[in-house]
DNA sequence: TACACATACATTGTTATACTATGTACTTTG
DNA sequence: CAAAGTACATAGTATAACAATGTATGTGTA
C-alpha cells in the first residue's frame, strides 16, 4: 500500500549516497569503467545503478576533480573509458567517511 | 577548496534522512510542534533542519498519511500545531530502518 | 517604551540529482 | 540472423533541501 512512498524514499536515500559508494570503490586507486563499475556496486552492494544515472554522475565527480577518467581502446570491441581517483577525490572521500559515520552513530541512536 | 562540493552532497544526504530521522522521533507515540522537533533532532542528532525545510516535510508526511496534526491553543502564545505518528507511519519506519541498516551494512563493507 | 530576540508556522523560488526513456554502436551467443 | 549483452551518452521529469521572505506573538532589557 505504502510501496509508493518507501520506493521514492529509497530513491531519496540514494541521492547522495551513490557519489559516496562510488569514490569509495575507487578510492584504492584501481581504475573502472562504467558498465564495470555498475556491475562491481551491485556485486559488493547489492544497489543497482541506472546507467542515466551513473554517466551524468560521473562527468559531475570529473568536473569537480575528484576523479579523471582515460579512453582505452579495446582489442575488440567498444572502447572504455577508465576512471580513477585523483588526490583531492581521496581527500574528500575521506571527509565524507567522516559525516556517514556520525550520521549514522545519530540515527541509531534514534531509532533504538 | 572542495569544501562547497561537501556541503553540497551532505545537503543531498539529507533527502530521505530526515524524513526518516522525524518519523524515528515520533516513533514513541509522543507529539512534538514544529519548532520543538527541530530543537529536539537538534540536540539528538546535532543535524540543523532549517524551518523552510521541516514545514513542508510534515505536509508531504500527512499527505502520505503518516503523521497527523492537531492545532493546540496555548494559554499564551502563538498557537502549536501538534504531529504525532499514525499506525501506517509506523509501520512504514520499519521498513526504513531495514533499509538503513542493509545500506550502512553495504557502505561499510566497501568503505573499510 | 522601544528594540532586539526568540517562538511558531508558512510559502516561493532555486538548485541538485536519481531515474526513465531513448539512442548509438559493437560483440557474442543460440 | 536475431536476441541479448556490452558500453557510452543525453533529454526530460520528479523530488526535496534550503535560502529568503513573510506573518504574528511573547519576552527581556536598556
Amino acid at each position: 500500500m505504502n510501496e509508493d512512498f518507501i520506493h521514492k524514499w529509497i530513491s531519496q536515500v540514494k541521492k547522495g549516497t551513490l557519489s559516496f559508494i562510488v569514490l569509495n570503490v575507487l578510492k584504492g586507486g584501481k581504475a573502472y569503467y562504467g558498465y564495470d563499475l555498475i556491475n562491481e556496486i551491485k556485486k559488493i552492494t547489492e544497489i543497482e545503478i541506472a546507467e542515466g544515472t551513473l554517466y551524468p554522475l560521473m562527468n559531475r565527480l570529473k568536473d569537480e576533480k575528484l576523479i579523471k577518467s582515460e579512453w582505452v581502446e579495446q582489442e575488440s570491441g567498444i572502447p572504455r573509458k577508465y576512471y580513477s581517483i585523483t588526490p583531492e577525490g581521496k581527500n574528500t572521500v575521506t571527509k565524507m567517511e567522516e559525516y556517514w559515520h556520525n550520521l549514522n552513530k545519530s540515527v541509531l541512536k534514534i531509532t533504538k
